[in-house]
DNA sequence: AGCCAGGAGAATG
DNA sequence: CATTCTCATGGC
């Protein structure tokens, strides 16, 4: 089954820029599981493509059910040419926007995401994808597909609570293996509502995912930013501390509730993707000066 | 060898 | 109460 979707995108910063982790590119495109959902998805000329190799756990969905989820998904709705013009009014950051592609967030599944984040604490991008390859490998229901390659659904939260910190300490997780164990457990506990968290106060969701183990400032806003719609989140990671301070602030640095601050004021509505190019651009540069904090 | 998408808890001012 | 220090871990 294919499913073409107008252009105005770039697969490769939206896939493989540290947004998500379970993509790989693959001969002219990029292979990837988003829950429990096989895709192999590829740019041809103003469109790109993408083929759903095989549904998994998501037998009962109808094609039209899943076009719509991918929709959602890759946020195909959105217009990214208006969010770019507007972010071009900040005479800092129009050269960042016009010379990186078209940028996208993501929708991801709050608990991908939470389980991505936590891994995500003092490590990179190729640990992350490994850690978080490691746990579909061992926890994932298995999904087979044609080409022969068995692919791993993501676990659900249940069978992560039920798991043992050695197990999770087995796939390289190091010292985050305890945080993910128990914030599994806490999430099964049925106090916390994803459906219910979209709708409320941004402050009120970051505090109550911050009572999460494991889960602080930062990965609060990267839950919120890439699985809750929060584009008003603004994730401060070393990264994004190095480009504000450099771009904005000679060089100074800037604590991180100042920066919260500031970028609320500067960029209100539309502070996740102004992170996000701020992010891609702070990497490109790999600026090798003494690291901020 | 040193760096890397931070958080928790204790110590300090 | 706010800021700073230290620690845990493993791959590249």
């Amino acid at each position: 089954m294919f499913y073409y979707v107008n252009g105005d995108f770039d697969l490769h910063l939206a896939l493989m820029g540290g947004q998500a982790f379970r993509w790989q590119s693959n001969e002219g495109g990029y292979r990837g599981v988003i829950g429990g959902l096989s895709l192999e998805v590829s740019q041809h000329q103003g469109l790109f493509r993408i083929q759903v190799g095989n549904r998994g756990n998501h037998e009962k969905l109808s094609g039209e059910d899943i076009c719509r989820y991918l929709e959602w998904y890759f946020r195909v709705d959105e217009n990214s040419q208006g969010i770019r013009a507007i972010l071009c009014e900040d005479q800092v950051l129009a050269p960042i926007v016009r010379n990186l592609g078209v940028l996208r967030i993501l929708r991801q599944d709050p608990w991908e995401c939470i389980v991505s984040y936590i891994c995500s604490i003092d490590s990179n991008i190729p640990k992350i994808r490994t850690n978080i390859g490691n746990i579909c490998r061992l926890f994932g229901k298995e999904i087979p597909t044609d080409s022969g390659v068995t692919e791993h659904a993501f676990p659900p939260m249940q069978v992560i609570a039920d798991s043992s910190e050695e197990e999770l300490r087995s796939l390289g997780l190091g010292f985050r293996a305890p945080y993910l164990l128990k914030t599994a457990q806490n999430l099964v506990s049925g106090e916390f509502d994803f459906s219910e968290m979209r709708r409320q106060n941004i402050d009120k969701v970051r505090a109550d995912l911050q009572t999460l183990p494991g889960i602080g400032p930062k990965v609060a806003d990267c839950v919120l930013l890439y699985s809750l719609d929060r584009l008003d989140a603004f994730p401060i990671d070393r990264w994004v501390r190095r480009a504000v301070s450099n771009l904005y602030f000679r060089g100074e640095p800037i604590p991180d509730k100042d920066i919260k601050a500031w970028a609320l004021v500067r960029f209100g509505a539309l502070s996740g993707y102004a992170q996000q190019y701020l992010f891609e651009w702070s990497r490109s540069e790999q600026i090798r000066e003494a690291p901020i904090r």
